[in-house]
DNA sequence: ACAATAAATCTAAACGTTTAAATGGCTAAA
DNA sequence: TTTAGCCATTTAAACGTTTAGATTTATTGT
């Protein structure tokens, strides 16, 4: 047996289609009398509205398409949750599309060539199921622009880079900024820094900051205090031994993740060096385990809810013609513990 | 200016829409020379197929809605990412519903209730939509028996007990079993257990296992080495301290989980007792940070990727009228790091 | 009581597909 | 040359809604 439509119930109450479609949306004026038969009719015969169909009609599915880079990586289930929390609030509902970049690429997706036919596959599979929209959750990568063509629907990024489509980000330089500040704020000033790879464009503004920051405290430069990192623990572990090995070590080392900072930890440990004790350190992402850690680490928080509540809300104005207005950057904010010391005391 | 449909292609080849269809989707013999015409004018019209159309007629639509109960908790995105795979191969799509239980609730969600109606909005939303099947991702809970009504379409429970509906789980018991089988073969009799919260059905699970080896392996059995936590850091903390006064302390602690031996690991710290040195410890989840800490922890992994693929398998074949076969129980694996001292050596 | 107007309801087309059934043209057998 | 049978194609209805515009019904003011 079908299941109950519009139609069923228009029998029931003896009325029209139109009417049923009335009191459901409330589009026009009902006579109390009649809008009760018709709520009767829905509760007696259990009926319960198809989307498929008033999408049909209506052009507009009210799904957005969320494409993620790859779900495990730890930003995407934040930002999916930002993305969700604003969904929620307008009855907007996501349609999931995980690239697995991780899996069938590896940790470092290499040339943006390689993975551009899946995010292709995935804007098509997307497209047919008329989304209204599409949200694309980057990791750490290289400039975007380009990569997919929407067909004229909106989309917006966000971590990771475009200049051709709207981008949701924070301020990598600022925040790198920051976190020197706090450093100094502790009377660090010989100040080292372990990057993350560096054709990711968030290494690049976070090395800025870096700079900005030796520059505005007028502390000594030192290109031996630079290190390129690749993200990855054991970069952290290599190269804290490097600075461990200068004939001036440095007070602090920022670390742009808290998985380099690992690293860190471990090698300290090895070379007998305290941690806070000789040697601080703040890391980048506040991961969960930055607080599992011991010492638990100092690190810059991601915005990420935020960003993806944010990427949210300017898809959703995008989708209604609207422009979207001032773009605040959502902010990273530092969160204290346990890994460095105030040279002060 | 509308999207060009299949009619506006019919009119460029010079056929009828049904003759479309049916170079479209292969379902009759059309002749060569009007198949070339037809996708001729495909291509140059820049035709997309309409999904939302096709759904409609065929009261199908190659989408699955998946309702996380938080998608922040760890072994979400592992699950989806096993959803995903099965579902890429198979042209599934899919509808996230995350139900942000943690943030709204809290991390214990307190009574089923309390989140029964999060789960019918849930899945009231999806069922609008139209989707072939639902996949609910529970955490670590009680009974979700009689959770929601469904209106007779398919779903499959996976990490979440329920036991009028197909539901997708490791083998907890043997799954402790296994580990203190482990620590047995390292020599280890006097072994505790920290137990997570027991309204839990994997704890409960987990328990059984850990008498099944204590009796088959003929360990001493002592009441007092059986503890009861809550799954968060501080009781492994606490219960860890309670061990370690014992007059004879245990060799061996085996943990539900590995967020409860960060626990075991500072106190063990504070105490001057070396890992694994005086105390080995075993996890479970493998989560990412237990391979950071130090010492690197031996864990019980989980099967996350493939529950959710399995959890799609099963699914698949629910919508498709077919019976599901012999349900094979996904397999946790003991990942061997460095927590676990071999007394025999 | 009767227009004139306002309010409620209905009719019918449309959204973009699929598909059963009907039609037409061709081939091959008689 | 007819005819049966097959193949390719078309016709038309249907899926479950929304929504202009037409039509009916109710409410005014005189």
């Amino acid at each position: 047996m079908r299941k109950t439509s519009i139609k069923d119930i228009a029998l029931k109450a003896n009325v029209s289609i139109a009417t049923v479609s009335y009191v459901l949306n409330g589009t026009r004026n009902v006579r109390p009398e009649t809008h009760r038969r018709v709520t009767e009719a829905i509760e007696e015969l259990n009926y319960k509205p198809n989307d498929i169909a008033k999408s049909l009609k209506r052009n507009r599915t009210n799904t957005i398409g969320v494409i993620a880079e790859d779900i495990t990586v730890f930003n995407a289930p934040e930002i999916i949750d930002g993305i969700n929390d604003y969904g929620d609030r307008h009855e907007l509902q996501i349609l999931l599309v995980n690239l697995r970049l991780d899996k069938r690429i590896g940790r470092n997706f290499g040339d943006t060539d390689v993975y551009r036919k899946y995010a292709e596959n995935a804007v098509s599979e997307l497209l047919r199921k008329q989304v209204d929209g599409i949200i694309y959750i980057g990791v750490h990568t290289r400039d975007l622009t380009g990569l997919i063509d929407v067909e004229g629907k909106p989309i917006v990024y966000t971590y990771g880079y475009t200049q051709d489509n709207l981008s949701i980000q924070f301020n990598d330089e600022q925040a790198s900024y920051e976190a020197m500040a706090y450093l100094v704020s502790k009377g660090h000033r010989r100040i080292a820094i372990i990057s993350g790879l560096m054709d990711s464009i968030p290494s690049r503004h976070r090395l800025k900051g870096y700079y900005r920051a030796v520059t505005e405290f007028e502390l000594p430069f030192d290109p031996l205090l630079i290190k390129m990192g690749d993200w990855e623990r054991d970069s952290g572990y290599r190269l804290t031994g490097e600075l461990l090995d200068l004939p001036e070590p440095p007070t602090a080392i920022l670390s742009m993740n808290d998985v380099m900072v690992v690293g860190v930890l471990q090698m300290a440990g090895e070379r007998g060096v305290s941690i806070p004790g000789e040697l601080s350190v703040i890391g980048f992402d506040n991961r969960e385990f930055s607080d599992y850690l011991q010492p638990s680490i100092t690190t810059m928080g991601l915005p990420l809810h935020e960003m993806g509540f944010q990427a949210m809300e300017s898809l959703y104005q995008l989708i209604n013609g609207n422009q979207v207005h001032e773009l605040k950057m959502p902010e990273c904010r530092l969160i204290e513990r346990s890994s460095v010391k105030d040279l002060h005391r």
